[in-house]
DNA sequence: GTCTATACGCGGATAGAC
DNA sequence: GTCTATCCGCGTATAGAC
């Protein structure tokens, strides 16, 4: 994958769209004004509003696929936990630059509609469930700690800022039985 | 608040619509058919989809308020403490009764687009989140039972149904340390 | 209070020029 | 590959009959 082709840049457009304004107001017009083509221009990539989510729904199964892989990287270097990565990337702000944050908080804005979209979020889901729960081999500690992640989702979806309990998630982590990698034995 | 009137049967329509279709498919003769009414007569007790919308909206306020009296009820009577009724009552399936619980989802499927709703969503969560502070007394704890409710809501928009961690919610309180009201000291 | 009929605007999608 | 022009269907809202 090279740097951003004109697919690329319009699928962020309807992602940015999508996160500021709502997946109801998405309209062909404004996905194209936001990435600079007319909505012919756009239509030529895309055939169809459908085929445009399609696009948003692969990026964001390419980015939770790669996201993952990093952790585990992270994880086998001894860096951070899974546990670590998911619940300090996962407390990014909305408005800040991790493309997959982003796109998943608009995939789930979607997901209230769209099937595919749901489908999709559940995948995502599950799949960062399953690492956890790799990691821990605890079910339950890997269902805690990936609810605390679904309510930053949550809560971005409703607008919020983070809680205390994500600024904080090391303390949470702690609460959770689950420890930084330097504090395990060799 | 007596039986059912005509404008509660039209918001009951209008939450069942977006439960189950989505919030983008939500017309008025849509929502008016689901209703038994005509467009036109719809329109007579709610002028405008924003009206109609602002219905739902008073809706979740008051069944919030209602449903956290409950369970400060149930907590003073010592029957179960606040904790295990919101985890109990959120843990109900979506396509079951809670009325709480339907027209919460419907106001959160609505938020990605209305900030209306956020805002709604937004203060049902932390009137929550307050009582469950107080109960426990511990920001962190009330913070984690929250977000695994969080987490169903994000569950149910999503379409997945309840986790192991919701099914056995009675087991995911006592690893965070709430024990039952037959468990304290008297 | 509820209905039918209608005006009106907007958004998705096509055709075809450049 | 990208644009403009245009068609068409649908959804909101109003007017006014019953």
């Amino acid at each position: 994958m090279p740097r951003p082709s004109q697919r690329d840049r319009i699928v962020d457009a309807y992602v940015d769209h999508v996160v500021s304004e709502g997946p109801e107001t998405v309209t062909l017009e404004a996905v194209a004004a936001r990435a600079g083509v007319s909505k012919g221009g756009l239509l030529y990539h895309f055939g169809s509003k459908e085929a445009l989510l399609g696009g948003m729904l692969e990026r964001v199964a390419a980015l939770t696929e790669a996201d993952i892989a990093t952790a585990r990287a992270a994880a086998a270097a001894g860096t951070e936990t899974v546990a670590h990565y998911y619940l300090r990337t996962s407390a990014d702000d909305p408005a800040s630059d991790s493309d997959f944050f982003r796109a998943m908080v608009a995939v789930l804005k979607v997901a209230g509609t769209e099937e595919a979209a749901a489908t999709t979020a559940r995948a995502s889901i599950s799949a960062w469930r399953e690492v956890l729960a790799e990691e821990t081999g605890d079910e339950l500690t890997a269902d805690l700690i990936a609810a605390v992640g679904d309510g930053i989702y949550l809560r971005a979806i409703a607008g919020e800022r983070s809680t205390p309990l994500t600024r904080d998630w090391e303390t949470t982590l702690e609460r959770l039985g689950v420890r930084a990698p330097s504090e395990q034995s060799p």
